[in-house]
DNA sequence: CCCTGTGGTTTATTATTGACACCGACGGTT
DNA sequence: AACCGTCGGTGTCAATAATAAACCACAGGG
């Protein structure tokens, strides 16, 4: 099933803001993988640049590597950067966290936060891996991809990540229904506690979902007030992104849009 | 000798701001890996976010996961950001061209560059991936690494950039010696044609280099006023950013600044 | 002094690779 | 239309390279 390349790769996601730098036997615990299998997996990504040993240390962290490659993608196709443009505004339009993500393999790579300077906020770490069922930006992506890409995205087991997380394939299909007709998708505390999140869809030239742009509230802050200038201020930056990343928004989103900015 | 997952990484170096898609064939005679095996890989560094294939195109290229490696390392260990303030002051206070580079594996990687505004200057393509026997960063991070860090970047063969490089280790050796005393290496040449390189090395936590800090010059323009100009200018930087990232220069390397900053 | 943790190395087994042939599709020429 | 070369992708099967389990040396703690 899970190939020899599969097995190294997957050790990278292990790496995170909360936990930079990891030991051999840490990984191989976490992963299943031998230890002497992770051991030469290592040497061989650090001989590739994406990983590091800290000579100091007997740790393991992400190396230069992914800064270079990073930066090729973006001179090439300059996301990140446009992006963060998008989330400054929606931050500072709304008082709240925005943050954007990409489809990043089966699941979403966030690319860009913009926090408030609220005093209590929805805090984000950079860089995170969101799940696509339990997640706004999730649901978003899976209304309006392909159906071989959802299905893929839900055949495997829909983790609960709270008590209000949709686990049920075919409940969450439906939920998908809604949500192609509104354009944009809600969260309340699916994800995470506390945490209410709003986002509408990011396309790619060939009309399929890049990515979301969101906005993550305090659960007990929202308002239906709030709630609808968030949503009117994310599909103003949506087009301003489809525009920036040369996306072309699917007709379905197109059309919701409007009805959007009809009522 | 090459591993699996070292095949597998080579792949990503094929992707560069110059060709930032390729595809399956391509990839496959490129790195003399079969058309098969490279289709394996590729669905699997897909299916991690590593690559992405454009639904539009066949073509391959590099996936959104990059850029959320880059955003973990970098909210981790900042130096990307560090460098580029460095970089902007030096491009902006000799005119001309500065770069920046991280020891990645068995070469160097670009993370920074800053252009001068001037018509004639020295372009360089973000993401590169140089040498570490022809350039000035690479002699320079050389010349302060732990031995068996020289030995295993010289043991392989030196390829002449130009017709300057250096391609004998011995000799490249001797001249290691010379960047230990004087702290800042020059390249006149000897990786690309008409450019003149100065770099002094940036270091780590543990006292060995983690990469450089570099000026590019037309080497028709350069003259015994700006080398000492801009030598002075990359030792000042150089110490900024030691401090910024927390690194801790060799003994030998505050020696021959100590001695620079006297003359 | 044993026990458990670490990073790292060895060897028999097993799963992965690579060569090659093949498919359907696309784009030019003839 | 028929032909040609290319593309991305799939299948099979022998050979090879990766894996897993045991093992080392070392460091700290009880």
């Amino acid at each position: 099933m899970s190939s020899t390349v599969a097995k190294a790769l997957s050790l990278l996601d292990f790496f995170s803001e909360s936990e930079p730098e990891i030991g051999l036997s840490e990984l191989a615990r976490r992963s299943g993988v031998d230890k002497a299998t992770v051991h030469r997996m290592l040497v061989v990504m650090c001989d590739y640049g994406l990983l590091e040993k800290r000579g100091d240390a007997r740790l393991y962290r992400l190396g230069a590597g992914v800064l270079r490659l990073a930066r090729v993608r973006e001179t090439a196709f300059p996301v990140s950067s446009v992006f963060q443009h998008s989330l400054d505004s929606l931050s500072a339009a709304l008082g709240e966290t925005a943050h954007a993500s990409l489809v990043s393999g089966r699941a979403l790579a966030t690319i860009g936060v913009s926090e408030s300077n609220r005093g209590s906020r929805v805090s984000l770490v950079a860089g995170e891996i969101l799940p696509l069922h339990s997640t706004a930006s999730g649901l978003v992506v899976l209304a309006f991809a392909r159906p071989d890409f959802v299905d893929r995205a839900l055949s495997e087991a829909l983790l609960a990540k709270t008590s209000r997380t949709i686990t049920d394939s075919s409940i969450l299909k439906a939920r998908l229904q809604e949500v192609r007709l509104t354009g944009y998708a809600e969260a309340d505390q699916t994800n995470e506690d506390d945490v209410y999140g709003i986002a509408v869809p990011v396309f790619d030239t060939d009309g399929t979902p890049a990515g979301a742009v969101a906005v993550a509230v305090p659960a007990h802050r929202m308002t239906s007030d709030l709630r609808r200038q968030t949503i009117a201020a994310l599909f103003g930056e949506a087009e301003k992104l489809n525009y920036g990343i040369g996306g072309r928004p699917s007709a379905e989103f197109r059309a919701a849009a409007a009805r959007f900015a009809q009522s």
